[in-house]
DNA sequence: TTGTAAGCGTTATCAT
DNA sequence: ATGATAACGCTTACAA
């Protein structure tokens, strides 16, 4: 009936004719504390009146907000959407609302941001593809923050985390192109800033050591996990070593990348050239020609990150620990059979 | 020094021998209120022993929280992240945190989400792709939250929002597939229930009316902007009118669904039908063929939206408005002249 | 089961 | 320019 209100506690209190703190509890049916006919009333009365619950005021009080801060590198790429969107419902089915903020570049800015998000009280941290070096988790640590990384390692078992299993990933690559026959294959790496870049970077390392001449698997680092770095370092690559016969990126948006250049070089994937992704992006099966990748189990990423951060909210010393998730393979049509050339 | 403190601005003031009202005054740097000497010197010692201003209580003493909730039908949509990334960027720079929630699918919970929001003291809503005869814009119209629709207009002018200009969208593409030589130019539309969706049917019916008989330009409704959707509707649509030479679907995720079915039958795109769809999403230019599509000025988009908003908290009486944006047609190879057939 | 009273940390108002 | 005081709305010992 009433408009936005200033109706409190007390009012619902006064007009029940009980005390404020008996509102409380009634209200938040407190087990076996208040008499069911009383909570009835009151609970009657607190709508008849217009009461809204004024969540700051208890969380001031209580020094629980209920928030969860998901700090993510860039909402806009498609990979972490996904990701987002697994947390924020998994967190909500446990009451916790989720404070979006994508990381500022200048590293003091992320340390700030930090600073802010523990100011405002937030329950935790959900740490999306950043590295434990990063002074924003110095920060978190700092001051004491629950704090879960998800899609990277912490090589220092500083935090929890939950990440792919890059190994398996690289086992799974390496192992379908050499089926297909292919002697030279390429790695375009993921930055080796990133603890991501260099577990499959290592793993692709350790896979092909047996297999043949390091010349044969050459390395080649893209800048970022991104589309333009992915061209950029795969024109590196194609000067470096013409050769090969596959390339196997450090994830799909280098992989884009390099569909764009072989493109504009006229080199046709999968003829000229077998094209391997990783993550399985949303729309990366209605690229032409549909990419050969590596599904990370998306889901159970968040899921998992979404359960570990609450058990270590629950228990403030809960001992750090890394969930391993095994990807799969998606064979589409970057790949196929070596021509000679 | 400390580790995760409980310092208050008592302590600073203990320690810096003022009264806690002076320590706030010279934290927050209130322009003329306090001694310059005096204030560094508090700043210092707030550094020193460690003190961490908690916004919560601070929230709750002014009832400004700086929150803003960014409600978001799915967070996977590709077309969403970028909004979101724009959104949120914006208001940060204002100093609002972003508090990202996916809309449930149930009209009772997305009030009651409405409600916690209200609770959570959010400083106002920016809603994406709602209608505004939904319970949650209801809800938040009672409990007098600022609000901005993005990306959907409101019919009844009750609440503010930026759009795209659909009409000039739809005018765009006509005339593209008219100068092509079409004549029998299928709309795969959005959900009537949405006024998107009901707006470029609209402007597609309006368009095609003077151009021919209704029978060439057929409409049919896919149930959601999905990809999934966009299959079934193909599916009806191929079957009622398998002779017409173009088809503009809704939204790109429609198209998508449009092309599967495409594929599915052998129908070569745009050899045997031309294909556009609606608002350029990320990745849209790699599918096979490229696709033709309208963008949507996402960037502005947000901009525009963030900026509304802010004018809306600063002015509880600022009147509805409506902003329009204009969109660019993308012309890549989903479309070509008709063949005979 | 219910009432009492204190207090969370900050800021705004008023007085000095 | 600084200090004193009260108050924001709620929860939680503790007492009854």
């Amino acid at each position: 009936m009433s408009t936005s209100s200033h109706v409190t506690i007390e009012d619902v209190a006064r007009a029940a004719g009980v005390h404020p703190a008996t509102v409380s509890r009634a209200l938040r049916g407190i087990a076996g504390k208040v008499s069911a006919e009383k909570r009835a009333e009151i609970q009657r009365i607190a709508i008849e009146i217009g009461y809204q619950p004024n969540f700051v005021a208890a969380s001031f009080r209580t020094k629980q907000t209920n928030l969860a801060a998901i700090v993510v590198p860039d909402l806009s790429n498609p990979l972490f959407g996904p990701i987002v969107q697994g947390l924020e419902r998994a967190l909500r089915q446990q009451h916790l609302l989720s404070l979006v903020v994508q990381t500022p570049e200048e590293p003091t800015e992320r340390r700030d941001l930090v600073h802010a998000l523990a100011g405002r009280q937030v329950s935790g941290l959900l740490v999306l593809a950043a590295e434990s070096s990063d002074l924003m988790l110095q920060a978190a640590k700092e001051r004491g923050l629950p704090t879960v990384l998800v899609n990277r390692g912490s090589g220092d078992r500083h935090f929890s985390s939950v990440v792919n299993d890059d190994r398996e990933s690289v086992r799974l690559v390496v192992a379908h192109l050499q089926a297909l026959g292919h002697c030279a294959i390429a790695h375009i790496s993921g930055p080796s800033a990133s603890s991501t870049g260099r577990a499959r970077r290592e793993a692709f390392e350790d896979r092909t050591r047996a297999l043949g001449p390091k010349a044969d698997f050459p390395i080649q680092e893209a800048a970022a996990f991104t589309r333009s770095a992915g061209q950029a370092a795969a024109r590196v690559l194609l000067k470096r070593r013409p050769t090969v016969t596959a390339i196997f990126a450090a994830n799909d948006l280098i992989a884009l990348g390099v569909l764009d250049v072989l493109r504009e070089r006229g080199i046709r994937v999968p003829a000229d050239m077998s094209l391997v992704g990783h993550n399985d992006m949303p729309l990366v099966d209605l690229i032409d020609p549909p990419l050969t990748t590596v599904r990370v189990p998306v889901e159970q990423m968040s899921e998992q990150a979404a359960q570990l951060f609450l058990e270590h909210l629950a228990r403030a010393d809960l001992p750090v620990s890394t969930r391993v998730l095994m990807p799969t393979f998606v064979e589409r049509l970057s790949t196929g059979r070596p021509t000679r050339r």
